[in-house]
RNA sequence: GCGGGCAUGGCGGAAGUGGUAGACGCAUCAGACUUAAAAUCUGAAGUCAGUUCAUGGCGUGCCGGUUCAAGUCCGGCUGCCCGCACCA
């Protein structure tokens, strides 16, 4: 009877059947709740990888049991498909970047489908077809029309490998995320989304992002980094122009003694125009790093300019002007003034430049004669002192009453300052999508008209010289300008590719919309989206600059939401052991084979292996394992039970054999269990007459466990939940033929958990549901539901402890009263003995919990 | 430097609001089945003491505290991990 469990055939079978059945088609429907889940779209770089497979899997149990709870489920997925690994790909292999893309895609989808995920593939995307970048272009026009949008002359960050700028959040280090160049500095003129328009807000809503991790909502927050101070302007003599200053220390503008500016500040600029040596200072700074180490290693080196600047509370006091290597021409004004009292920085600066060092705030209960001689800058809060009109002030009051007079004199004025600075979206690279604007030699600068949606890419272009190939085109850049008819320029940069994956949750809902980006009735149903799962890497970039896209698509009309993902799940990342042979190359795990006395063999040669840290698989590593064998293997069931199993999700797991071969056991058990049972099953539908203590006993352990294995899904506990099964498991096999009602909660038993495991179990959970009897498919069956009747105990079992130590256990009724409880305790043999000749202090009897014992001496 | 997290057997990990530490699994060992192996099934196991059994001591990174009771709460360390970083 114990058929062997055909795995490849029988999941091949359920994929084509839920297929050919539409189950997963998700249509927009009112009248029915609906349930958003999605996973982080992947990039088609060649074939899926364990991270893939963790992050869908995860997806998708969601997915199949919210839609067995009733909800109307969109579930789909698409490519994140434009580029560089394209372009390069595509040199290196002499094909073209669309060709080396589509043919991953083709790769990739066809995996992914043998994973047996419950996706709707009708709704699919790849944001490098024009059918989707057209409407990106069209919002790209709104926003700039709703000026979101503008094109500046700005430093950016310069990505000398990649030829191509980077915006801040894609520098990682000071080197390029993708790359790992050092990035340089570079005057560019680039286009830029205003993100900063909404910093106040993205900051402001997070606290109501309740389902999100509260790691990633701290890392939102430290990112958009929002500080608040003062403008303050100080006129510079001879100039006859001021420097505007941001501090968030307003009230020790009395111990200032300097003021620093940025060596790409405007008036070092100017200044150094006119002075040989102040030039060459601004090109050093200009070229050193900003990588941690150079940073660290970095001494803080100023020039005097000779400029002297006028204190804004004083016109007789004028402070000498620096160009200094430490202060950033991105945050704030590019211009700071220093007080060294108070000031780690300006303190070392002021020392090295012999600059006055002034007191102005007194910690409390420190005495102004002992704290005047100051070995290090004090810069918590104190009395200020030494500040004319502020002395006696609390800092707080202090800055408060600083910004009042500043104010007051028009001298600057309070202020709010963000670190987050606005995305600058250009890139010089080919496989991305077209910035829709023409450069008229006569208009200006000009966007292209709806009409002439989209921009398509060329095909024909030479990828092999260095620099944007759209530039070296010889025709496609050339327009004719849509105001004048003019001879006009395309722009040729494209755009960032976090572009393309900042609304491509919102494409997904009407994906098939020719006209316009999205559909009203359909977006107003499904987003947001109800539980989003991807990788912690996006907790910045991605998800800020989704969050910003939603905002700026309410603003032109097309959402009414502010906040698109209202549960966010990040998982861990999956790892291997790392291996290298003698030569210090590193070697695939398949080549590997481990001996039982630790150390491991290189199989191929048969020369020893050195074994390396456990770390996240990666390709420049080599401890991957192909995600396809494995599922050749032993099945998709089993590997996503494998990425379920044992490791809390949001954790790193480690991937092994041995592992993979303990899912694969548990899958051939739940086959035997059902398909060869120890006890003939009861017919489908029958019922008990009478059960034996023992089956009554199973059966309420089921139903315990449909209660604990669906809060442990609500929860995202989903290791605990497997353990749950596989507890129901052991037990189920508990049962004798002789007990009376045995075979009819063995079939319960099994029912249950074959529907409970179906969201992680898909393929074998069908199969046996099937052969269990079930009338539909599984998929379309409704999650089950625990009798409460089942989940009351009548008895319960008491730890009796003597002062805090485990002595013994007593079974006693619920609802016991506590003196029958506590004399229960003391007719508890092992306890008894303990007691002997001991006085009794006192005794706790916490009811349905624990009797405590408490003895003198 | 700033912000956050984590620390439990040989290993991954369980233990809502303090209440029987070690569920479930991996690896290990023993037994059953088998000519044998694989597969499967049964059992053992934190550690030390106790010949067995009963039982007891010690045990959740370290030190201290609160409590009848602490993996869990509080204070102070140590180690590891993550994010940001010359942020004015």
């Amino acid at each position: 009877m114990a058929e062997r469990y055909n795995v490849a055939a029988t999941e091949s079978k359920w994929q084509k059947i839920w297929e050919e059945n539409h189950c997963f088609r998700a249509v927009t429907d009112p009248a029915r709740p609906k349930y958003y889940a999605l996973s982080m779209l992947p990039y088609p770089s060649g074939r899926i990888h364990m991270g893939h497979v963790r992050n869908y899997t995860l997806g998708d149990v969601v997915a199949r049991y919210q839609r067995a709870k009733g909800f109307n489920v969109l579930h789909p997925m698409g490519w994140d498909a434009f580029g560089l690994p394209a372009e390069n790909a595509a040199r290196d292999s002499h094909t073209h970047p669309a060709a080396w893309t589509y043919n991953n895609i083709k790769v990739m989808k066809r995996e992914l489908q043998s994973m047996g995920l419950s996706l709707d593939w009708e709704r699919e995307v790849a944001t490098c077809d024009p059918a989707y970048y057209k409407h990106q272009q069209k919002l790209f026009l709104d926003f700039l029309k709703a000026g979101l949008v503008y094109r500046n002359e700005a430093w950016a960050n310069w990505d000398p490998v990649d030829h191509t700028v980077l915006a801040n959040e894609q520098v990682i280090d000071g080197r390029g995320w993708r790359s790992g160049a050092l990035v340089e500095k570079r005057l560019l003129a680039q286009w830029f989304l205003k993100i900063t328009a909404y910093s106040e807000d993205l900051l402001s809503a997070l606290p109501s992002l309740d389902q999100w991790p509260e790691k990633v909502r701290l890392m939102q927050e430290n990112w958009i980094g929002k500080s608040e101070g003062a403008y303050v302007h100080f006129a510079v003599e001879g100039q006859g122009e001021s420097l505007e200053v941001f501090t968030t220390r307003p009230d020790t503008l009395f111990g200032a003694s300097f003021l620093a500016i940025s060596a790409n500040h405007p008036l070092a600029q100017k200044l150094a125009k006119k002075d040989e040596r102040l030039a060459a200072f601004c090109e050093d700074c200009n070229r050193m790093g900003t990588s941690l180490v150079e940073v660290e290693k970095a001494e803080k080196l100023g020039y005097d300019t000779g400029v002297k600047a006028v204190h804004p509370f004083d016109p007789s006091w004028a402070l000498p002007v620096f160009v200094a290597n430490f202060v950033l021409i991105e945050y704030g004004t590019g211009a700071i003034f220093g007080c060294p009292a108070h000031d780690e920085r300006d303190f070392a600066f002021a020392q090295k430049y012999k600059l006055p060092i002034t007191p102005v705030v007194l910690p409390s209960g420190e005495d102004l004669a002992t704290f005047k001689t100051m070995l290090e800058a004090y810069t918590g809060p104190g009395t200020a002192f030494n500040s004319r009109f502020l002395d006696g002030m609390e800092t707080e009051q202090a800055i408060g009453a600083a910004i009042a007079k500043i104010e007051s004199l028009g001298a600057g004025k309070g202020t709010v300052q963000y670190r987050l600075r606005d995305w600058c979206i250009s890139r010089q690279r080919y496989w991305g999508c077209p910035i829709p604007m023409i450069k008229c030699p006569q208009c200006g600068i000009v966007p292209v008209p709806d009409r002439d949606l989209p921009v398509v890419l060329p095909e024909d272009i030479d990828i092999s010289k260095p620099g944007n190939p759209l530039d070296h085109h010889p025709t496609w850049k050339h327009v004719s300008c849509p105001q004048c008819g003019g001879k006009a320029e395309r722009e040729t940069d494209t755009c960032d590719t976090f572009v393309d994956s900042s609304w491509y949750f919102v494409r997904y809902c009407s994906p098939h919309n020719t006209e316009l980006p999205v559909d009203k009735k359909d977006v107003d149903y499904w987003l947001p989206v109800d539980q989003y799962v991807g990788g912690v890497e996006h907790a910045i970039l991605h998800l800020l600059y989704a969050r910003f896209f939603t905002r700026a698509m309410k603003l032109t009309g097309y959402l009414k939401i502010d906040e698109p993902f209202t549960g966010l799940f990040t998982q861990g990342m999956v790892c291997h052991e790392s291996y290298k042979d003698d030569q210090g190359k590193w070697l695939y795990p398949e080549d590997v084979q481990k001996n039982p006395d630790g150390t491991a063999t290189q199989i191929s040669t048969g020369r020893p292996v050195q074994v390396g840290r456990i770390e996240v698989m990666s390709k420049s590593k080599k401890n991957v394992v192909d995600p396809s064998s494995i599922i050749q293997a032993y099945g998709a069931d089993t590997a996503r039970l494998f990425m379920l199993s044992d490791s809390p999700p949001e954790r790193d797991i480690e991937w092994s054999t041995a592992g993979v071969e303990g899912a694969w056991r548990y899958v051939s058990r739940l086959w035997r269990q059902v398909t060869a049972p120890k006890i003939p099953l009861a017919p489908k539908g029958a019922r008990a007459d009478a059960l034996s203590p023992e089956a009554l006993a199973v059966r309420q352990e089921i139903h315990r466990t449909i209660e604990s294995f669906t809060q442990d899904l609500e929860r995202f506990h989903f290791n605990r939940a497997v353990a749950r099964a596989r507890e129901l498991s052991n037990t189920l096999d508990t049962l004798e033929a002789s007990q009376a009602g045995a075979d009819v909660v063995l079939r319960e038993g099994l029912e249950v958990l074959v529907r409970l495991l179906n969201p992680m179990l898909p393929h074998i959970t069908e199969e046996l549901w099937q052969i269990l009897g079930g009338q539909t498919f599984l998929t379309n069956t409704d999650w089950p539901a625990a009798d409460p009747i089942y989940l009351v105990r009548n008895t319960i079992t008491l730890a009796v402890q003597i002062n805090g130590k485990l002595r013994g256990t007593i079974v006693v009724e619920k609802g016991a009263a506590s003196q029958l409880v506590e004399q229960a305790a003391m007719d508890e043999p092992n306890v008894k003995r303990t007691l002997e000749g001991k006085e009794i202090a006192r005794v706790i009897v916490v009811p349905e919990k624990i009797v405590n014992i408490v003895v003198r001496g």
